[in-house]
Formats: structure tokens, sequence, C-alpha cells
DNA sequence: TGGCCTTTGAAGTTG
DNA sequence: CAACTTCAAAGGCCA
């Protein structure tokens, strides 16, 4: 049980959320993990070899079925190479663009990107995170409204973002969650776990850049009237957004509207709670703007691909940290809005994927049948 | 302008 | 209960 010895100990007793997934997780990935991070450790540029050549099979059709999974089988172990790795990268094989792993090749290409792809660890981030200063004047100015749909201002260098978590660790000096929110919110929140209210305290200087959580919590002064119309200067959670997708402030204008009207759309219009990260999107989160530095990539799925790779490379203990993290956000995602769930966000994205997993399953019966 | 691509994991839905 | 589906982030690309 890695994640039961990291730093992170405030997890101990009675939060288990989620805890048994991540630890079923863990004992299945036993073994083969540990091939995995010895593997990562001693050659960095086989994996990426070993990637690289996957991708070629991968573009090259048909023959990825037996090649895709060979490739990475050395270095990956028996596991991870059966059914559910197979489907997973025969999908990937057949849905992947020529384009995109040309653009991931190039950027695979570069030498620095090959000659850190597996020297960074998390424990590096994790170092980074913790030499941060807490922030000395925290609100001093004003921070963008960060906005999980407005992606100009999530900057993608630079500083790690961090998601709120992180502070969990770092921060000796955890201020108070709001003790209100659920008002600014509009969502019923009780809020009776105080304990929790460190993992959103003050920390590192790149406040303006933490599109997550953290920067709502770090101001709880700008955060008063957040959510509610006729606070034009609310900061609400950066969780939460208009259901546009957009920071438009000029969705809050209901009382303007009929009463006819008022039913649906406030349906429509009630802010969007967005789903707490899991680790692997902490880790994304984290890694990718030195993903984007050393491989010269720019397009997400690609760089998505490496750090799919990666997050396999890393070993238990560094996976462990992030599972950690996302355990509490999923934690303190639940003390937030304790009637919010997953399924409220669900049809809110306008997806084909329904039609597209019914033409691949079509796609599947004809490759297999 | 908005969906697609791509990744993993969590949670919801379906049979 | 297993299998499947949706969404979370990201940003270039394309219709």
């Amino acid at each position: 049980m890695p994640q039961l010895d990291s730093g992170g100990g405030g997890a101990g007793g009675g939060d288990d959320l989620g805890a048994p997934d991540e630890l079923l997780a863990f004992q299945d990935e036993g073994e083969e993990q540990d091939d995995k991070s010895r593997d990562s450790a001693a050659g960095p540029e086989r994996d990426l070899a070993e990637l690289k050549s996957s991708l070629v099979n991968e573009s090259e059709g048909a023959a990825g079925d037996a090649g895709v999974p060979g490739a990475g089988a050395g270095a990956r172990g028996e596991a991870e190479v059966g059914a559910e790795a197979l489907g997973r990268e025969h999908t990937s094989q057949r849905l992947f663009p020529d384009k995109l792993t040309e653009s991931l090749e190039d950027g695979l290409k570069a030498p620095e990107c090959a000659s850190g792809m597996y020297k960074d660890t998390v424990y590096s981030a994790f170092n980074l995170l913790m030499h941060y200063p807490p922030p000395s004047g925290a609100g001093q100015h004003p921070q963008p409204q960060p906005s999980l749909h407005n992606k100009a201002s999530q900057p993608s260098h630079g500083v790690p973002q961090l998601s709120p978590l992180y502070d969990h660790f770092s921060s000796p000096h955890p201020t108070p969650a709001p003790a209100d929110i659920s008002q600014k919110q509009g969502v019923h929140r009780p809020l009776q776990t105080p304990d929790l209210s460190g993992f959103y305290s003050l920390t590192s200087g790149s406040m303006g850049q933490l599109p997550h959580t953290v920067s709502w919590f770090t101001h709880p002064p700008l955060m008063l009237g957040s959510g509610v119309p006729g606070h034009p200067a609310a900061i609400p959670h950066p969780a939460i957004v208009p259901p546009s997708g957009k920071q438009e402030l000029q969705t809050y204008d209901r009382s303007l509207k009929t009463q006819a009207e008022s039913k649906a759309e406030k349906e429509a219009k009630k802010p969007t709670i967005k789903k707490p990260l899991n680790a692997f999107m902490l880790y994304m989160k984290e890694m990718r703007a030195k993903v984007i530095a050393e491989c010269t990539l720019k397009e997400s799925a690609a760089i998505n691909q490496i750090l799919g790779r990666r997050w396999h490379a890393l070993s238990r203990e560094e996976q462990a940290k992030y599972y950690e993290l996302a355990r509490k956000e999923r934690q303190l995602h639940m003390q937030l809005y304790p009637g919010w769930s997953a399924r409220d966000n669900y049809g809110k994205k306008k997806r084909r994927s329904r039609e597209k997993h019914q033409e691949s399953n079509t796609d599947n019966s004809l490759h297999y049948s």
C-alpha cells in the first residue's frame, strides 16, 4: 500500500473515499509496476524507442494488432498487454490519425525530448512545489478569472499548474475555507469539515495560473457573492462554470426572464460543477508543460499519449502520490458539493461517442469476425 | 465556433 | 455485477 506511505498522511483514519479502488489498482499492478519502474530507471532511451516503434506500428494499420502490444511487452509486462491493453491499443491504432502520429514522432525526434523522457519524475515536481514559498500577498493583484473552459486563461507553460491539494502537502499554515460557500454558489453545502480546509490553503506564486480550485480557495474574500446574481465581481469556484462553458456573467440575468422560460432556463443555466480530477488528470496537469517543453509538441492528443506512457512508467510510489491527491480532491469535492453527482454533467458535452463506439464495435466485428 | 483527438480514472448507466 | 459510457484537461485541427 504505497499510498499510505506517502507524505499525505492526512488521509488516514476515516476518509477512505476511493481508497479501495486505489488499493486494488496497486495490487493489480504489483509486479508489473515494479518491472516498469525498473525499466524506466534502467533505460529511458529504450522505452522511448519502444514507444516510437509501437507508434509506428499503430500507424501501420492492422499489423499493429500484433505489433503494438508486443512492442511494449518487453518493458511493460504481460498483464498490460492483456485483453484490455490490446483493445485500447487497437482502438488507438484504429482511430489515431497518421497526422497525429507524425506530429508525435516529430516531437519524439527532438533529442531533448528523448533524453528527458523519463528522467523527470513526480518527485522533481513535488520538490518544486515544496519550495514554493507561501504567497506573501495573496490577493494583492486581481487574479484572472479562472475558467476551465477558457483556455486563454490557462497558460500551458511556466510553473506547473497545481491542484489545490498540493497545498495540503506544502503549506504549513492552511487558510480556513470559507464557511458559507454554499450560499455563494447556490449549492447546498453544510461544510462541517474544517480539517479539509488545509487542502486549499495559500500556496505557490503561480496563483493566477491555477486553473482548478486552488485560486478560488485562496481568495475567500473574493468569493463573496460568487455564483449569485447581482454579484458581478464574484469569483466562483473554478470547478463551477456557467453552462455555456464560458465565464459570461450575462447568464446571471435570470431576474429579467419571464417565469415561463425561467424554469427551463434555470435548469440550463445552473452553474456546472466540474468533476474532480483523477490521478492521471492531476499528473497531466503537472507534467504537460514539461512535455511540451521537452518534445516541442503542442497537440494535446500527442502529448497525452506521451503522458499516458509516462504514467505507466511511473513507479507505484510515484503514482500513489497522485492517487492520494485525487482521492483528496474527490473527498473535498464531496464535502463542498454533497448533492453533486457526475451525472449532473452528463449530456453537457455534445459528443458522438455513442455513434463512434458503435462504429468501432462494427469495425471490431469486421476485423475479428 | 465547437467537436474531435488522445490519455487514465472515477462514476454513472445499462443489461 | 460486468460491461459500457461519459466526463474531467489540454490545445491544435478541421468542418
